[in-house]
DNA sequence: AACAATTTGTCCGTATGTATT
DNA sequence: CAATACATACGGACAAATTGT
């Protein structure tokens, strides 16, 4: 299970899938270090712009994330509370802009969830916190 | 209207806003091209490492797709359909996997919605062709 | 089919700043 | 205060993929 520098798939994303795998298994537990990317580099014998590269594309999926100095960490994800969609109403998941992700302090790779009242009404949610419910 | 080197928001973040703003107002179309990394790096007085990050950042937002050697273009989203969500179903938004990602043949930057039916059954949709309703 | 041009992918080196331990 | 590790930023260089000719 090592990276392949010949393979067609860029190096970045082999290293991602394979840390992406690890955290799906359970083997990196949410709160666990990744290892830093000096580690990363020697480990795998690959350059640091690709390790940075693989790192910030599972920060852009939501899966881990980095401070300094304690390096990339698997992201813990909070609880979803349950969200009623109103009668009437629409939603649409997206990425939120620079903007809104500053504003509503989203880590990245967090989608939201615009929720529109049949009033036109609209409000953002992030969409790792809710899950949206329709009763019977 | 030009990067500004002792800014204290990185010039990554001021090139990304800058191609982002440009976007949103329709400058730069659905299809065209951001310029080559090269370029931008010229054109902004900016390091190729910058270009590449801020280029990164609006690929997990979605809002840009980049292939070999065509360089980055705008991403065209396609229009959305409207879903229903069943009855005493839920739905969440999430990034897929890398697997996901690859078998739905999803852009960077495209969340994923799961539809749970009430009987337990699952549906996986790319986000970004979806808006979910509940009729009144 | 063969080739050239373009552009990103990847590597390496260096440097400074900043936040945390 | 020192050490650590990442964030940001610049530079150069070659490899690899895909397009178009």
């Amino acid at each position: 299970m090592a990276i392949d520098p010949y393979s067609h798939t860029p190096v970045y994303v082999q290293l991602a899938d394979l840390i992406r795998a690890r955290i799906e298994s359970g083997e990196l537990a949410p709160g666990a270090s990744v290892g830093s990317e000096m580690a990363l580099s020697q480990e795998h014998g690959i350059g640091r712009d690709a390790v940075r590269m693989a790192i910030a594309l599972l920060r852009s999926e939501g899966l881990v994330t980095t401070s300094r100095p304690m390096g990339t960490r698997v992201r813990e994800t909070p609880q979803r509370r349950r969200v009623e969609i109103p009668p009437g109403g629409s939603v649409i998941a997206r990425m939120p802009s620079g903007r809104e992700r500053r504003s509503l302090q989203l880590d990245e790779g967090v989608p939201v969830l615009e929720v529109h009242g049949p009033d036109g009404d609209v409000e953002v949610l992030a969409a790792d916190e809710v899950e949206l419910t329709r009763p019977a």
